[in-house]
DNA sequence: ACGTCCTATTGAACAAAGTTCAATTAGTGC
DNA sequence: GCACTAATTGAACTTTGTTCAATAGGACGT
């Protein structure tokens, strides 16, 4: 076959990152490959190179919609819940609920080696999350801290959804993420909290 | 070249881990291929094949001897601290500075697609680790709480070594993974001890 | 010394992967 | 209807994991 012009470059970028997604769900990471991608929307081979630089091209754009619908749901998450304590725990429930709602794709974002250099859109929407935290624990902790915090918490939390999600270690009896999330979110603001008081005095 | 007995079976595939280490560590895990590791040593790739089952199982053997260093990296670290806090602080400490130290082979303990089914060895091996904060913890939390405590320091440590060495988010000013990691266990342990007195009324 | 096994090791061969690009063919305009 | 153009193709190349018939070199008996 030669010209077709049934679609748009447009629509060929984003048919293709919706198969990849699609496969990914199914098949995880390893199985995601260049010709099965283009199969998914009645294409073949070449035409991804049309659209992509490469293969890792791609991946980093799917990871990019999966970190911008994680943030999106985080930011409805955080501005349903009142501020203070309420909001932390409501962002954790939120990415906890999307690791869980889309395993695979969540799990790519962790096994994919980033380039080098990641480009810079990359690291944008990678942060944008961290900001959510940062607003969420500003009533919390003393000025000077709240970055401090967030990054810990973040990560912290983050940690524990690993723990689950990749199977490294079985929770047995009542260890659910959540429980796990709570007593930490507890545990590191009531430390939070009687850590300055006390040198407040 | 036929028959040469230059070296065992156990040697081969002694050597074959070692020069798959060397390449992790040179080349990361997507460096990784079947015929440079036997080149590494001087054999042929059909060699290989001789001493693992398959390019997976040379992988979970060198996660596995990672496993294991890191264990008695841990172990060895909490063996020279005192009980109690310090001691935590220690199991931190040591499971950082390895982390640091050879980056690319922790890496590839979470880029790995774990099969399936892991095998029995390797479960047994990752649950060692768990051991250790357990025990550490034993003095800092109430007997039915200290499996609960484990598993959220255990996995928050881990997210926030993660934020450093993926450059997943860039650390700026004074939070070095060392700060945040102390701030977590500061914090955390401080509400684990008032949230139990509060509790004992 | 020599020939005969025997098996450890080889490396050619295959399938499947990413990537490229000359060829092709369906639209577009004259 | 014809020529032109560029969107799409898919064959081809490289590199990968994996297999296995062929081979070469050691061991052993005579």
């Amino acid at each position: 076959m030669g010209r077709r012009s049934d679609h748009t470059r447009e629509q060929i970028h984003a048919m293709a990152l919706e198969s990849a997604e699609q496969i990914v769900d199914q098949q995880g990471y390893a199985g995601l490959t260049a010709r099965k991608v283009v199969a998914g929307f009645g294409y073949t081979v070449g035409t991804l190179y049309l659209v992509f630089r490469n293969l890792e091209d791609l991946v980093l754009q799917v990871n990019g919609r999966t970190l911008d619908r994680l943030t999106e749901a985080a930011t409805a998450a955080a501005a349903a819940a009142p501020p203070g304590k309420p909001r932390i725990e409501a962002l954790a429930r939120a990415y906890i609920d999307f690791a869980r709602a889309w395993p695979q794709r969540w799990a790519m974002l962790h096994q994919f080696t980033l380039p080098a250099n990641p480009p810079e859109w990359y690291q944008e929407r990678a942060g944008r999350g961290f900001a959510l935290v940062f607003e969420a624990l500003q009533p919390l902790a003393p000025p000077d801290q709240v970055a401090h915090a967030t990054f810990t918490l973040w990560g912290a939390i983050h940690g524990i959804c690993m723990l689950e999600l990749t199977h490294r270690i079985h929770l047995t009896r009542g260890e659910s993420v959540e429980s796990l999330v709570t007593s930490l979110i507890d545990n590191f603001l009531a430390g939070l909290a009687v850590r300055n008081r006390s040198e407040g005095k």
